[in-house]
DNA sequence: ATTATTTGTTAGAATATACTAACTATATTT
DNA sequence: AAATATAGTTAGTATATTCTAACAAATAAT
């Protein structure tokens, strides 16, 4: 259980190293630290509205409500209105938006190089095996 | 290669809901994300003088000044004055500031416990010896 | 010894981040 | 139909975050 915490605690500290890198292979300068927690928030919720949204980052809503008109100003999300409901509308991000995702990928991808470069087929194969089974459900 | 980049995705997604919960857990509410920030960054350059992490968050040493002086009237942080250069003063965290490294740990546990959970003893024994070898040198 | 560089600081200003209070428009409940 | 609740907005304010410019003190280079 102590090698394994470790394992984690090293793995967390690389994938993170690499977010951080990739952060500024993709020149998310124009961004503060908060902005783009707000893109990670939204992209995680799935097209949230400002209230979901609030809740979620536990702010309120006057907060919010300027963070998102700044944000959208700037081209990284849309105001997309409902349907369901006509006070309400989702917040999406746009396609300049959405490039904090291939951040991600790029930073994934660079963990798993430095797995495959490291192990053999067989042993990535294993490996994949395992989380499957930590992954599934009940 | 494919279902590889895509285990390491949710694995980072799973940790960072870890994290995230974690936080809340320590009652890190007093500090916002920013000055969160320079904790993990004086955390991570092992006690830094005010050059050396204002190089590395790409800021400015006024700004870096004002964060940090906020952040000793909190009682996270202390300057320890250099014996080598007269000039300067090293960071070091506080017992106070030191939580974010339980906070980790915490996350970092949970996380275990999720693999412990799933996985029985002798998959988790490969695991640690499949990581060992993913982080041993050349 | 003088000059140049480096470390940290202060002051002043602009923008970002957060709040409360009060409001409009739409939906829901009674 | 009237009262209540909810989604979002506006205005005003306080604090946080960041910058540039200018400086003192200590160190390094000439």
């Amino acid at each position: 259980m102590e090698k394994l915490v470790e394992i984690i605690a090293k793995l967390s500290l690389e994938i993170g190293r690499m977010e951080e890198s990739a952060k500024e292979q993709f020149n998310f300068n124009e961004l503060t630290l908060t902005q783009m927690n707000y893109l990670e928030t939204i992209n995680n919720l799935h097209n949230p509205n400002l209230t979901e949204l609030a809740a979620e980052m536990k702010l309120t809503k006057p907060t919010v409500k300027v963070a998102i008109d700044k944000l959208i100003e700037k081209d990284f999300i849309t105001r997309v209105k409902s349907d369901e409901d006509r006070r309400s509308a989702h917040l999406h991000l746009t396609v300049k938006g959405k490039v904090i995702n291939h951040m991600h990928d790029f930073a994934h991808k660079q963990m798993a190089e430095l797995i495959t470069g490291k192990l053999d087929q067989s042993e990535v194969k294993l490996i994949e095996m395992l989380f499957e089974k930590v992954f599934s459900k009940q």
